[in-house]
DNA sequence: TGCATAATGATAATACAATCTCATTATCAT
DNA sequence: ATGATAATGAGATTGTATTATCATTATGCA
């Protein structure tokens, strides 16, 4: 049941729920930061190392805690490889999918997908979607 | 350092190590078993139920140790999808990739495998393996 | 500038797959 | 059949990524 609280706020705002004001903090743009910055997905524990290059003292629930906003918010996408921790990258890529390097674990997008991947598929299955992941050497390994 | 049962049972066996004698299960020929009927990649817990058909009282520990055992042996292969904990199959299929229905969630094998996957990799980038996950709908669903 | 409160940091708690422990059972060479 | 011991089953334990707690800090509006 609604308080009245709630409804007066809701209709404060001329919607029916009260979303948490969203203030900007050095923590939430060094996350964001470390993303563009390196244009490659990243482990919690890599953006982690990385925004402490310019907050020290961040802690990894503030990590995660930012993460999981700014995928509601659409901000960020999840990229899970097989038996990988989830990754995040900016999203507004489109369609796209990822090389490993099995040397430095680097994840690393691809741009180009290969076509007619449907017809593998055995008679009677509906392919939807697709996951591709190429393994190897990258550029400076 | 060794001792002297230990070289002893080595050199009765001819080698140098003593590798705990095998003995045969209904628990393992059911694992066995359950993988062989289904003939498509099975979680822990799946096998653990289909083996239930056979062994009710057979534990999840015991699984376990089974799979392990039989991986090291080189009879299963496990298979690892995105966000997926590891699934068993018998090995000896060769290369192939996999379908997960993205209704029941089961897994199946696909036969067929796209070529020139290495030319989507990036300049400098060298390609040494893939992983290709085919989502949609299985043909019961 | 001050206040209400969103956000943070440190750490405890959680979730859960996988492994370990150990008393009991089952296998198999003799 | 018997004995040595491999294997099992039940439950406890571990390992680890992620989330919750809560006192403290920092943001942004009045």
């Amino acid at each position: 049941m609604l308080s009245c609280d709630y409804l007066s706020a809701g209709i404060t705002f001329g919607i029916f729920y009260k979303r948490p004001m969203e203030r900007s903090t050095i923590q939430r743009s060094a996350i964001r930061d470390a993303l563009q910055r390196t244009g490659r997905p990243l482990l919690a524990q890599e953006v982690l190392e990385l925004a402490c290059e310019t907050v020290p003292r961040i802690g990894i629930a503030t990590i995660y805690r930012n993460l999981k906003t700014m995928v509601d918010e659409g901000l960020l996408r999840q990229v899970v490889l097989p038996g990988e921790n989830p990754r995040f990258e900016l999203s507004g890529h489109g369609h796209h999918h990822h090389f490993q390097c099995n040397q430095c674990q680097k994840v690393f997008d691809i741009h180009s997908c290969p076509t007619d991947l449907a017809a593998l598929a055995p008679k009677g299955f509906t392919v939807e979607d697709h996951d591709l992941t190429l393994y190897g050497r990258c550029k400076n390994c």
